[in-house]
DNA sequence: ATCCGTGCAAAGCCTTTGCATAGGA
DNA sequence: TCCTATGCAAAGGCTTTGCACGGAT
């Protein structure tokens, strides 16, 4: 973690007090495994398939973690709230609930990277739209598929 | 087809049409198997799976469609524009991307149902959004995740 | 005669599970 | 000492592929 700036340090350090808390309500114990699943998580912005953060902890925490327990581990965190899920490209892709606002992943089908963008309007309106309804939403979870920027 | 309206059954010879002519600009044949998976999407609005499909024609056409037939068919269709998937329950779901406004998925946790609404204030917002940071959107994949009026 | 479509069986890929062991509180 | 975490190997579920035959133009 020596790389991070000071205010993402104790973005970090919040984040384990959270999950830590809220795993130990679900008799679970926060590990070292976990928190280095965490750490990868909160490290890459990116959207993380569970292969990607095999390949991850090879490289930062010397291959500690197993396929499995990655699995497991991430099952568990998309439970309990502390990750959200998307699926592309077939392959289901985990980022923290925390720390984030409501956003809209754009997926570029010529250099498959996921950007994203936010809008507070888009989002309002969506939450009045589905009051009218009365639908409850838990979960946002919006892909845009097309060309980027750079790609086009 | 004896069942729908006739507006419906317009609409359906239409789309058999745009397929065929789709089809045909890639060398391929619109066969009797391949109407059948057309005509299993467009009398169920609802989302349906491999599995759904392979299910509905049983009843409705003998058992004729064999499961590969449907995977193969429905790849095909997809890479051609002619359905569009969302995956939801981590299982792949079809629906046909003609007669379609922009529209949105509400995936009920509790009784597992997908409904839909349609909001052309917010598509509209997503275009000027997209546009502003030159994103070319080919595809809108929503979901959103809660619980229905009739489950609260 | 050629090219596409289809079925069958087998393989593939990702993910989950059972069981036994290790480890933390 | 008890309960959770983890690893390993095996199983599972869904989807794709190879190959050979059938069918249409």
């Amino acid at each position: 973690m020596c790389k991070l700036p000071t205010n993402k340090i104790q973005e970090y350090i919040e984040l384990l007090k959270i999950v830590k808390k809220r795993l130990e309500s679900h008799n679970q114990i926060l590990t070292i495994n976990k928190s280095n699943i965490l750490e990868i998580l909160f490290e890459n912005s990116e959207h993380l398939s569970a292969e990607d953060i095999l390949k991850l902890s090879r490289t930062k925490h010397n291959n500690s973690l197993k396929v499995t327990t990655i699995y497991r581990t991430l099952n568990n965190f998309e439970a309990y709230g502390i990750v959200d899920s998307i699926i592309i490209d077939d392959k289901k892709r985990y980022e923290l609930a925390y720390f984030k606002q409501p956003h809209y992943h754009l997926y570029c089908q010529s250099c498959h990277k996921i950007n994203e963008f936010e809008s507070l309007e888009i989002h309002n309106k969506f939450l009045e739209n589905l009051k009218n309804i009365e639908f409850r939403p838990t979960n946002f979870n919006v892909i845009i598929n097309g060309v980027c920027e750079k790609c086009q």
